[in-house]
RNA sequence: GCGGGAAUAGCUCAGCUGGUAGAGCAUAACCUUGCCAAGGUUAGGGUCGGGGGUUCGAAUCUCCUUUCCCGCUCCA
């Protein structure tokens, strides 16, 4: 119980930061909330920003092999059909009449009669199932149960102005089919010769039961997806490919590596598409919660494509002279999970030889919302003119603040909040050395660097 | 949906057994200040989540309701 409260205390310190400072604010706030929704504000939104932003160059523009794409939300209900999001997948779900519990049938029977029991099942077979064997409710024991009922993930809304009147689509809950169903469009128009890869940063919407843990699980979530199409049979050697490239990403933008491990899925949990499966899972406050999927899915998704469509997805190897569907790896990363990482991995209070604490958020300097503040000395009219200066020639290329208020000493600790790795104070030196003192963020360590060198300096430090 | 907790200023909270709201921090202005949350003066900001009841009188007692947080079931 203690350590619960700890822990939910430590995530509580961070989302309060985040609402305090402007990073993250609660959901229609002023309408008395809504549950699980959040609002990125001005730290926040740069922050998501600046991952999509990695996210993309590392993926997608500095690779020869990777293109993008960006697919619409709303897509032909078939498309569901085919993946197999709706029909075979939505849940029966029943609940106890005793004590309300809710629970799947299907594990419940599986629970009892193994595994795959209640394949090809409809609901009124898997409701007959329930009475044959006697099953309980797991928490009360009684045989009392609703019939089952379809849960299905998926947000629904119409196409057409009219209540009742329009076509049914869904929100989707992957941008990974809007690749799948782009695949021909990609390869036939864009001249990409396999194995090559397309990636999408966009919304998902899912249905869950249960969100919660801040951002870590929210219904309305933004992805960053690829899909990687290679030949049949080199589908492994490029899932453990993409695993270490991930890995090692997480670890360029700062992540601490004893807070990552990758967890390779067993046999009977891998989903229907996939021949292998891992996560790369990070230590929440909360403990170990999936990051990043890296999946092999085979041609599932191609093929069934293929099937319902009624158009040749085949890809056409003219050297080889050969026609295959190919097979996919796909690593999928929540952009929302990312930057709840990237929060809680820099976070830290240190307890400082005054007795006073000093909250720092560790981002990498790339990472930053903000990437460096310009601070005069003190309120002269000479030091605010130049740092004014300053901050508007790095305005034109760096997220930079300028603040003048109080004492220096409460504008450090102020940016230390915002995670700003640097600060760019003006002195009453700066008139006479042209230098200005670059206040490190994590070493707490003063530069002196010319004012003319400042730009080359930043870029050094926040790119490498 | 179930179980638990909570709701008072932007944040953290106080408000004892009922007498129509306070502190610290934060914010803004001015003064002061010369490198790690210094000090001073002042200002803005709350119909105490909402509704009913008891009462001369409710932030406080009571009932209902809404919302949020945590946990559980689930998660392609």
């Amino acid at each position: 119980m203690a350590a619960n409260k700890k822990v939910a205390d430590a995530l509580k310190e961070i989302v309060n930061l985040c609402k305090r400072r402007g990073f993250i604010f609660p959901g229609s706030e002023i309408y008395d909330g809504l549950a699980n929704t959040w609002d990125y504000g001005p730290y926040g939104v740069q922050l998501k920003m600046n991952i999509k932003n990695l996210w993309w160059k590392k993926f997608v523009t500095t690779r020869s092999d990777i293109v993008g794409l960006d697919s619409s939300i709303l897509l032909n209900p078939k498309v569901w059909v085919a993946s197999g999001h709706v029909g075979n997948f939505s849940d029966p779900l029943v609940d106890c009449k005793v004590c309300r519990e809710r629970n799947r049938a299907d594990h419940l029977l599986e629970a009892k009669l193994g595994n795959g029991c209640t394949a090809g099942k409809n609901f009124t077979e898997i409701a007959q199932m329930m009475k044959d064997n006697g099953i309980q409710c797991p928490k009360c024991g009684s045989k009392d149960f609703t019939e089952p009922r379809a849960f299905n993930l998926m947000f629904k809304t119409q196409i057409g102005v009219l209540e009742g009147t329009g076509n049914e689509v869904y929100l989707r809950p992957e941008t990974a089919q809007g690749i799948f169903i782009n695949f021909r469009n990609v390869y036939e128009n864009c001249r990409q010769k396999i194995p090559f890869g397309v990636g999408q940063i966009g919304k998902s919407f899912r249905n869950e039961i249960t969100p919660g843990n801040f951002i870590f699980r929210t219904r309305e979530f933004e992805q960053m997806e690829m899909e990687f199409f290679c030949k049949p049979g080199t589908e492994v050697d490029w899932y453990t490919y993409w695993k270490k490239f991930c890995m090692d990403w997480l670890q360029e933008i700062g992540i601490k590596p004893d807070k990552l491990r990758i967890r390779e899925h067993a046999k009977e949990e891998l989903s229907h598409y996939s021949n292998g499966t891992s996560d790369i899972e990070y230590e929440f406050p909360f403990g170990w919660g999936e990051l990043w999927g890296i999946a092999s899915r085979t041609d599932f998704d191609l093929n069934r494509h293929m099937e319902n469509s009624k158009v040749d997805l085949r890809y056409h190897d003219k050297v080889a002279n050969e026609k295959y569907i190919p097979y996919v790896v796909e690593p999928a990363l929540g952009v929302d999970r990312l930057l709840l990482v990237t929060l809680v991995d820099a976070y830290e209070v240190q307890k400082l030889e005054n007795g006073e604490d000093r909250t720092v958020l560790h981002f990498h300097p790339s990472l930053a919302p903000v990437k460096a503040a310009v601070l005069p000395l003190s309120k002269d009219d000479k030091l605010m003119e130049t740092a004014d200066g300053i901050y508007r020639s790095l305005l034109k290329r760096w997220t930079v603040e300028y603040d003048e208020t109080q004492s220096i000493g409460k504008r450090y600790r102020r940016q230390d909040e915002l995670g700003t790795p640097f600060c760019i104070t003006v002195d009453f030196d700066t008139a006479n050395d042209q230098s200005v003192t670059v206040r490190d963020r994590d070493s707490m360590q003063q530069d002196r660097v010319k004012i003319a060198e400042l730009d080359a300096y930043l870029t050094k430090k926040i790119e490498g």
